[in-house]
DNA sequence: CATCAGGGCCCTG
DNA sequence: CAGGGCCCTGAT
């Protein structure tokens, strides 16, 4: 593993639509712990590589609900361009959402008698995909198929072999290696990760990105069908993975059409005070309320639930969430 | 000790 | 379009 040591800083700041909710936004408790970012209240630490070129982040929040402003600290080897800043930037705005308009969303949410204490609660909170596609493309295919503990496993074995440990502002960040990093790198070297059959879909997907065969920012510009028909041509990507992705890195807030087995678990607590419900009724249910904003609203529903979490005990959830 | 399903997807028939 | 196989692990 490589490690890399950042000192230089240089800062700008960043008006978010409002109402914006800074921790609802930059962490996602329901997500599996991972080394690639680190927060605390009102603070954020992630790496982030432009072009080839990895940075250091800090974003801190210096605003509030009706008036959001975030703070931007960039550290960097030994220069940065203005080029740079700027697309640092605009990487920030998309992946975090900063320039959505929820205001429809919000209204649906108000006429929501159920859960509409949720929704208030966490106004103006992003669906946030805080990598690039690449990169969410390879936590994906590490939780196909695993539980939450092989899923680690199997992530820091990666990032120990083939990922950066970037030191900055007194933190330890991770950042994921480069598509072409893998390129001289065997299936075999992969398999002996303990990462299984994932170790092809890892080879093939990291050669297709170093290829070019597939353009991240080309597929922003794309309808949500033809990015999904776009997303479905690669090795080891299927209908859960394109639902990650569509929601994580393109940011589509109807993403509902697959549910898992162990979300259709959790969803019939959440929804029905059941241990199951069918997923189609689920999905007809949700889709039928929340209609475009189907997996947002979800979205809401399930980071409320495992941000309750970290405060009380949710015998129910504990059961479903399997280390 | 053996067996099995899991935070899916590919491939075959 | 259904179903078997795939890697490894912890649970049973």
């Amino acid at each position: 593993m490589q490690t890399k040591i950042f000192k230089k800083e240089k800062e700008f700041c960043i008006f978010p639509t409002f109402p914006f909710h800074f921790d609802g936004t930059f962490h996602k408790p329901s997500h599996f712990p991972d080394k690639l970012s680190t927060w605390e209240s009102g603070k954020y630490w992630q790496t982030i590589r432009i072009g080839k070129k990895l940075f250091g982040l800090k974003i801190e929040n210096k605003g509030k609900t009706q008036k959001p402003k975030i703070k931007v600290s960039v550290f960097y080897n030994k220069n940065i361009s203005d080029k740079e800043i700027d697309n640092i930037k605009r990487e920030i705005i998309w992946r975090f959402d900063l320039n959505a308009d929820l205001k429809e969303f919000n209204k649906l949410a108000k006429s929501d008698k159920r859960f509409y204490p949720i929704f208030k609660k966490w106004l103006g909170m992003r669906n946030s995909g805080s990598e690039s596609l690449y990169e969410l493309l390879i936590i994906a295919v590490v939780l196909q198929n695993a539980t939450v503990r092989r899923t680690v496993q199997m992530m820091n074995a990666l990032l120990n072999n083939y990922g950066t440990r970037l030191k900055y502002d007194g933190k330890e960040i991770f950042a994921i290696w480069l598509p072409e990093k893998l390129k001289s790198v065997s299936e075999q070297n992969l398999r002996d990760l303990k990462i299984g059959y994932r170790a092809k879909f890892i080879k093939r997907l990291s050669q297709d990105f170093t290829e070019g065969k597939i353009d991240e920012l080309e597929l922003r510009t794309f309808n949500q069908e033809n990015i999904e028909k776009e997303l479905m041509k690669l090795y080891g990507v299927g209908p859960e993975t394109v639902r990650i992705l569509l929601f994580g890195v393109y940011h589509q807030y109807n993403t509902f059409d697959h549910i898992a087995p162990w979300q259709q678990k959790i969803y019939s607590q959440l929804f029905y005070k059941k241990p199951l419900v069918p997923a189609n009724k689920i999905r007809d249910d949700i889709k039928k309320q929340y209609g475009k904003y189907s997996m947002l609203a979800v979205h809401y529903i399930m980071e409320d639930i495992f941000w309750r979490r970290k405060n009380e005990k949710i015998e129910w959830l504990e059961k479903e969430i399997r280390l």
